[in-house]
DNA sequence: GCTTTTTGCGCC
DNA sequence: AAATGGCGCAAAAAGC
């Protein structure tokens, strides 16, 4: 059975079965009216609930206690199949979807701002739907809903594109309530830390006892001459007044640079970076009863990945994993997908000799073994690693070419693997992942770049610039397929109170009783290779391990 | 003066 | 010979 549920434009629930039950019809609903419905029809039913889009409909309803186990996200949905067809820039919102399905002009109302501006803001507008008079959220989701199974049966992989829509959809509810229920987050260790070492707090917009020592020993060393160290320009004219040449003040530069200011402005870069990101009022804003609570935007990257709005969720820095502690008498339960893209890339090609090398829970040291035809020693393991991010990311700086080369001699078929992606790019055309999700066409602006009527020089930089993009979006958006049914299966096996607390491209985080940590890291286990399975076949041979640990405090896992 | 773009760096 | 992919955010720099 499938039911929909839709918040409508003035706020209230909509909860309507697909097909009709007597009495079972009801609008207008308060979101904690709708809870207690849905979590009744939840209980009895089991249904595939129906959602114009899960980030918008379900926040309330998790806010009220609801966890519901199955459901489709008609906006999610929109955007996979629209991509697949070529449309990315087309808008997902459930009017628009209503108007395509039914052969009308597009809607106004709900589709302002450009196409390319990715997520729509006003995805749905409180006050007005962009349906047509007359047409309520609940008959729109049907309808919407029945087009989509129609355009997904006309896929060539149909099966692949309908595990994709309920792996992403249960990506949605995961990110929700990874949300609602907040990572646990230690203020008191933060605010150690910080003081410990930026120095006690100031008034925001003046530097800290430690920022300010480090400007004024940045100063000294460069004769007393005032210098701005958060300002980079003024770190390059003060470095050529005293006869260094360098171009921009990025760390990376500074480190090759000898000059007795460079050890305190790289001290200073760092910690300024700490506290303007991640300082006392980023504590202030977003942490709060010891939780971290970020939002995340399934479906807001190309590929697949997540992005997050607010709080840069995901880019928790490593000196703060420190802060991330188990409540009393809890656990976290940390893995991650171990070299995850190398391995997509050996399944995803079928090359047997990679797939043979993923055996090996270290892939990069079996990668190295094959390359070099040696027990790895000295830099060996580095340059494999080299070598095949090279091939996944398009690199040919330095030594990365000849790595390569040696890699393409090795594994034939994946390296050929990411090289046609990069062809398809050069021309302009798409690429798919295993699942079906496909990368954007080019601008125009790059159509008339590479049109043969410009400069030749940019003509070939601006293709070969989409080449890398293709080349890495097979391998990153197939990662994405891997890792959003791996959240579906683990969200369903998950057993209460444990529930997911964080999750970051190839990482997840589960907060639970200490006891049930063994049970936890089993479901994991077992969520990895169910996965495997169904993005990749029966017969895949090759391995994806889950390294798991379980600790108190984040920073303590490997 | 305000808004937009760039720079630089954090995460994968 | 060669700019390796994806993102978000704060502050500086540039543009109006």
């Amino acid at each position: 059975m499938r039911i929909i549920v839709a918040r409508q434009p003035d706020g209230g629930y909509l909860v309507r079965p697909s097909t009709p039950i007597p009495g079972a019809r009801k609008d207008g609903l308060h979101a904690a009216e709708a809870a207690a419905l849905i979590r009744r029809w939840e209980r009895e039913h089991e249904p595939r609930w129906v959602f114009p889009s899960v980030g918008h409909d379900y926040p309330p309803l998790v806010a009220d206690g609801v966890r519901i186990g199955r459901c489709i996200d008609l906006a999610l949905t929109e955007y996979l199949l629209l991509a697949h067809a070529g449309r990315h820039g087309e808008s997902r919102s459930l009017s628009s979807a209503y108007a395509r399905a039914k052969g009308l002009p597009p809607p106004l109302a709900a589709d302002s701002g450009p196409a390319d501006d990715g997520d729509e803001p006003t995805l749905f507008d409180l006050h007005h739907s962009g349906l047509p008079p007359g047409v309520d959220p609940g008959e729109a989701a049907e309808v919407v809903l029945l087009d989509q199974e129609q355009r997904i049966r006309d896929l060539p992989h149909p099966d692949r594109m309908r595990l994709l829509v309920a792996a992403e959809a249960a990506s949605a509810l995961a990110a929700v309530e990874m949300s609602a229920d907040g990572l646990p987050w230690r203020a008191d260790v933060h605010r150690r830390l910080l003081t410990d070492l930026l120095g006690p707090r100031v008034p925001s917009g003046q530097r800290p006892r430690r920022l300010a020592e480090l400007t004024e020993r940045v100063a000294s060393a460069f004769g007393g001459r005032p210098v701005n160290p958060d300002a980079p320009g003024s770190i390059v004219r003060a470095l050529r007044r005293d006869g260094v040449e360098v171009t921009s003040a990025r760390a990376h530069a500074l480190r090759r640079i000898d000059h007795p200011a460079i050890a305190p402005l790289l001290e200073y870069k760092e910690l300024a970076r700490l506290h303007s990101a991640h300082g006392w009022s980023w504590l202030d804003q977003w942490v709060r009863d010891d939780r971290f609570r970020g939002v995340y935007v399934v479906g807001g990257v190309v590929s697949g990945r997540w992005a997050s709005r607010g709080g840069a969720a995901l880019q928790i820095p490593k000196v703060l994993r420190e802060c991330v502690r188990a409540d009393e008498g809890w656990t976290l339960v940390v893995a991650d997908a171990a070299q995850l893209e190398p391995r997509v890339l050996a399944a995803l090609s079928g090359d047997r000799r990679l797939a043979e090398v993923s055996a090996s829970a270290d892939l990069y040291a079996s990668l190295a073994s094959t390359m070099f035809g040696r027990t790895p020693r000295g830099d060996d393991r580095d340059r494999a690693k080299i070598a095949m991010l090279s091939a996944m990311y398009g690199g040919v700086a330095g030594e990365a070419a000849s790595l390569l080369a040696l890699l393409r001699r090795r594994f034939p078929h994946a390296v050929s693997y990411v090289e046609h992606a990069a062809l398809q790019g050069e021309r302009g055309g798409t690429v798919r992942s295993r699942l079906g999700r496909t990368s954007p066409l080019p601008s125009e602006e790059w159509r008339t770049l590479t049109g043969g009527n410009g400069d030749e020089e940019t003509a070939r930089r601006v293709a070969r610039d989409w080449g890398r993009f293709t080349r890495n979006f097979v391998v990153q958006a197939s990662a994405a397929d891997w890792t959003a049914v791996f959240l579906a299966m683990l969200r369903r096996r998950l057993p209460a109170p444990a529930h997911l607390v964080f999750f970051q491209h190839d990482e997840v985080l589960v907060h639970c009783p200490a006891e049930l940590a063994d049970r936890v890291t089993t479901e994991l286990a077992g969520a990895a290779i169910e996965t495997t399975t169904l993005v990749f076949g029966p017969s895949c041979p090759v391995r994806f391990p889950m390294p798991t640990t379980a600790v108190e405090v984040y920073a303590d896992a490997p």
